[in-house]
DNA sequence: GATGAAACAGCCGAGCT
DNA sequence: AGCTCGGCTGTTTCATC
C-alpha cells in the first residue's frame, strides 16, 4: 500500500469505471501493472467492491434519515436480524457511548417512515433525524 | 423507470464493473438496450457516478465518526467553506430540527478527531459518535 | 514492471420482426 | 419502433523479457 495504490484508489473512488489505460496514464505506470495493483487491493479488501452513487430523492425515496436507537445489548441479536432483513436500511453502526446503532434509512413516504420508527421502539429509544439536503455527499477520502 | 431500470440500478449499486451482457441476460433483454437504459439513467441523474466501497480501516483510517453539529444559520457559509476544504469529511447532511449537521468524517488518529472536533466548536456545539463496527455497510435501496 | 499479442467486451450500423 | 446480429474499436489479459 504505497502512494500510487493510494491514487489508484482515489482515481477509481471518483470514478470506478475509469480504463486501466487511462489509469495507467495517470499513474505513470503500464495498464497491466494497474491491474495487478487493482487486483492485490480487492484481495486484501482495501476495495470491497464496486458500486454507484445513486440519487435516492430520484428513485422515490423522498424521505431519508438518520436513526439513533439506544438498546440494552441483549436486544441486538434480533434487532440485527430485524434489519437485515429490511432493506430500508441502508447502513447500520454500532457506536460508541451507550448501547447504540446509527442507521441510515430511506422510505418513498413519512407514513413508511414513522411505521419504522415505531417497529425500532420495541428495541429501544429512539431519535430520528430527517436529511433536509446533502452538503457533501459520500466522497472518499484523500489520498 | 420501470421495475427493470430499478433491477438494473440494484445489479449495478452490488457491482458495477458487471458487465453488459450478464446484465442482459439478468434482465432479459440485449445488451443494447441495457446499454441505452444504463444511459438514461446516467442523463436523468438517478446514477451520479461509479464509485467503490472502500474498508476504510484498511485504508488507515482507524477513527470513523457522526459528529452533529448544531449551529446558528449565519455561520452556514463559513461552515461548508471549512468542511468543503476538509477532506477528512466524508459525508454532510442538513438535517431537520434545530439547524444542525450531520458529519462523518475518518481520521488516522484520535488526536486529529479531538483537533478537528475543537476547529467544528467555533461553529456551534458538537455531539460526536465514534463508529465502533459496521453492522450493515452501505447497500442500496432495494429494486 | 514493460511490451506486444490474443481474447474479450462494448459500440455502431444494417436487417429483421 | 425496437430488438438482434454482424463487424469494428477499444479494453483487458497473458506470456515473455
Amino acid at each position: 500500500m504505497d502512494d500510487i495504490d493510494r491514487r489508484l484508489v482515489s482515481l477509481l473512488a471518483d470514478n470506478s469505471r475509469i480504463s486501466l489505460h487511462e489509469l495507467s496514464k495517470k499513474v505513470f505506470l503500464s495498464p497491466p501493472a494497474v491491474s495487478s495493483r487493482i487486483e492485490k487491493l480487492e484481495k486484501s479488501g482495501v476495495i470491497k467492491g464496486y458500486s454507484l452513487r445513486l440519487d435516492l430523492e430520484k428513485l422515490g425515496y423522498s424521505f431519508v434519515a438518520y436513526i439513533e436507537l439506544t438498546m440494552e445489548p441483549e436486544q441486538k441479536e434480533k434487532f440485527v436480524d430485524f434489519i437485515s432483513e429490511n432493506p430500508s436500511v441502508l447502513e447500520c453502526y454500532h457506536i460508541a457511548g451507550a448501547y447504540s446503532m446509527l442507521m441510515k434509512v430511506c422510505f418513498d413516504s413519512s407514513s413508511k417512515l414513522y411505521d419504522f420508527v415505531g417497529k425500532l421502539q420495541k428495541f429501544g429509544k429512539t431519535q430520528t433525524q430527517i436529511i433536509f439536503t446533502n452538503i457533501i455527499e459520500a466522497r472518499n477520502p484523500r489520498p
